[in-house]
DNA sequence: CCTCGCAAG
DNA sequence: CTTGAGAGG
């Protein structure tokens, strides 16, 4: 349950998403200490690569709930949720292999108190980490089916009216503004026309909102660097991270950033603030 | 070829031996920085882990002459020769399998001219890693084998009246001065029964000769600490890596030491002085 | 606990 | 170039 201020009647909101390349690597460079003083209220990461067993103390700070959905094979991808509201639920999973196998996708509902005399609503935060395609035919073939069955569930929550905020790394980059080597990169995966409509698809169709595109329109911003070359010196990067939000978040996304002054992982945190 | 001094008649011969552990590692701990100034004629290596591909110039200092002998299996075992001097031949393996196939076994002739007048004499150095017993019953059978194997050629070199120095890793100690924790260990490979009679057979019955035990009869020294714990801070350690030289040697060793003062893998640099 | 090769990103 | 697993030591 999250309580509104009695005062004002607003309450602002700030979630994260981060891919955090490892939770024990971010771990290693800082990334519970940021998050301490980040003025987080619910972070979504990705590609944690960690099970329940390795899941340990040092990665589970203080006045924090909690929550890890994990791969099967070890040290691969996973997704979780930190939250400093409890959750009202948890879903794991969509129910498909690639999917539910590969702790792909997470499912935090949150009950908002309007106060003392309302009914109150509920929300929906959730943690995506899309396949990359970049290592093969056979890998874009296994992210093609996932932005199929993804796009039935973002389908879906839209005809159930559900106000949902979908955290995630896409890996896909949306428009020319979206990467810096705009032209190099057009026939590899994540820059693809088909994975680049399948995003209008969710925006222009369905009516979701790429949040940091509502407070920052037109800004040059990425959220993943590659390790190779010298690709985060000299800012080559790509925005392939986002909050994509149903369409009532629209008008509630107050401020939103890309955090880069400290670097946990190849993807830095996407914060967006919003107003309850 | 080695030209004596043709005033004393002597020259010296500093000879190492040391397990790398992969000498791309010791490479970057500064190993070729400390043979540079450490005055060796004759590095026997073991654990070299590297192929000829991936034998680089860092590898490769100027004024050695240089030989590789690797293992079939990427990253894994193998020797080398590093020498002052030019060898007048070199020779990979003995013809066993476990022996050929994984570098185990290399050793470089030597001439020696005692001057212009004399036809001088050859001796050989050898670079030899014995396998490791202590990941099961299956590698200690592996290892048993290999010092059957070995026997052969130890016995056969004593029949030919060779002139030779084995440096290498045996992994084995031989008595209870070469190791902190006799009584912890009396059922542990390198410290079973039948694996230190096999070096009394060649010290006792063959007799070859621990060069090192010439020049220090009497000093716990180790030439390997685990990783494990803090092994190698508190000087828990085993000697098990040996110059085993033929007879014509012992009166030749004029001094011994094993160089702990630099850190460049889990063994230490077993250095000794021979007078030709 | 280290080194290396490997799969994956 | 990086993470992490896994073999081997």
């Amino acid at each position: 349950m999250i309580a509104k201020d009695l005062n004002t009647g607003a309450k602002m909101l700030r979630v994260v998403s981060i891919n955090v390349n490892g939770l024990r690597s971010a771990t290693a460079k800082g990334f519970f200490q940021w998050l301490e003083n980040s003025g987080a209220d619910i972070v979504c990461m990705q590609e944690t690569r960690l099970q329940p067993h390795q899941w340990l103390e040092e990665h589970k700070p203080a006045g924090w709930h909690m929550h890890l959905c994990h791969a099967e094979k070890p040290g691969y991808s996973g997704t979780a949720i930190y939250s400093r509201h409890p959750f009202s639920s948890i879903n794991n999973g969509l129910g498909f292999d690639i999917c539910d196998t590969q702790g792909r996708f997470t499912a935090a509902e949150f009950y908002i108190s309007d106060g003392p005399d309302s009914e109150g609503k509920t929300f929906v935060v959730a943690s995506l980490y899309l396949p990359s395609g970049s290592s093969g035919d056979e890998a874009q073939a296994r992210k093609d089916l996932f932005l199929q069955e993804m796009l039935v569930h973002f389908r879906q929550w839209r005809e159930q009216g559900k106000s949902i905020i979908v955290c995630g790394d896409y890996n896909i980059v949306h428009k020319e503004i979206d990467i810096k080597n705009w032209k190099g990169n057009q026939k590899n995966s994540g820059v693809l026309p088909h994975e680049r409509a399948w995003l209008d698809t969710l925006y222009d169709e369905l009516g979701y909102v790429d949040a940091f595109r509502v407070h920052r329109p037109d800004t040059q911003e990425y959220s993943w660097w590659s390790n190779r070359g010298q690709a985060w010196a000299n800012n080559v990067g790509w925005r392939i991270d986002y909050h994509v939000v149903s369409p009532d978040w629209r008008n509630r996304v107050a401020n939103a950033f890309i955090y880069r002054d400290e670097r946990f992982s190849d993807h830095a945190p996407v914060v967006i603030d919003y107003v309850l």
